[in-house]
DNA sequence: ATTCTACCATTGCGGTTCACAACGATCTCT
DNA sequence: AGAGATCGTTGTGAACCGCAATGGTAGAAT
């Protein structure tokens, strides 16, 4: 009973390589892991994980022109672009020209944009669930307290 | 004193999106920060972040087989195939015929590769550095841990 | 021993993600 | 009024990701 397999024991080696302690290694794993789920659940509403954090800051009133959210996801200006084409045409979002600098647009939810967002935040929960399924509540609070951090280094405490 | 600037002001509002305690945008966000700076540190080596991850298996005697790469990485056997080519044509890997299988082929890295490894090594502890500069050292040691346990949802504790 | 099934690396392909350069329209500053 | 910066947009090429099919090999079934 003290291995399973030796293919697994072969894993178990490479579990002990110096990239085991590498974040960078394990943040593109864990969302190699994640992502994947997130998208299968989204796609029945015709979303990715991209549109659906496009759709996530237009709702609520958030309001934000497509400059910032550029800045905010972390995203090239012309990825936004097609993104909120794509939500656009998709009717769950609307275009409107910045009153106070007209070379700007900001993005607003439409009804059905906010009501699709519902039911993409459950499908988003779901797939939080099950990434995060090895930790305890306290400890994914914590995992995200950190991550908070190092996702946003500008702000200081 | 209260609001450096407009636009800031206007971010400011999307920090309280709902996304901010999404894990998988926290993840995608501290990744896109991240890999950039790493690619670049990696770049004079004629690396990038994902065959930097290969040639780490392939040193220190791991000998994996590209199987193994692929489930370690979390990529698919047809991605490693062209990252092993690319390391084997840059000199610093090697396929081997697994002897038990003649199937499978074990990557080992040559002397040279083992040299260049040693470098950016050093060029990933910088880029780690920098990309959880936000982070006390223990901070730092809480946060591997739990990322590790959502990247390996299989090992049981 | 032969056949059947499963696995490995490889090739090829389509779609997504990412980074950069250029452009017209608009704002800001002088 | 003019110079320079900024915004959205278009275009392009590279990297990334996942799926299906193939030839060679291993292991189990008969």
């Amino acid at each position: 009973m003290a291995t399973p397999a030796p293919a697994r024991q072969r894993l178990d080696r490479l579990r002990d390589s110096a990239l085991t302690d590498d974040i960078e290694f394990l943040n593109a794993r864990a969302r190699a892991l994640g992502s994947a789920t997130f998208n299968r659940l989204l796609e029945p509403l015709g979303l990715r994980v991209r549109s659906y954090s496009v759709l996530a800051c237009a709702c609520g009133g958030l309001a934000p022109t497509q400059r910032q959210l550029a800045d905010f996801l972390r995203l090239d200006p012309s990825q936004i672009v097609s993104l909120v084409d794509e939500l656009e045409s998709a009717g769950l979002v609307r275009r409107e020209v910045d009153p106070a600098d007209r070379r700007s647009k900001i993005i607003v939810a439409t009804d059905r944009g906010e009501e699709v967002y519902l039911v993409a935040q459950r499908a988003a929960r779901e797939a939080e669930d099950s990434a995060l399924a090895p930790l305890s509540a306290a400890e994914r609070d914590q995992l995200r307290a950190l991550m908070r951090r190092v996702a946003f280094p500008d702000d200081e405490d």
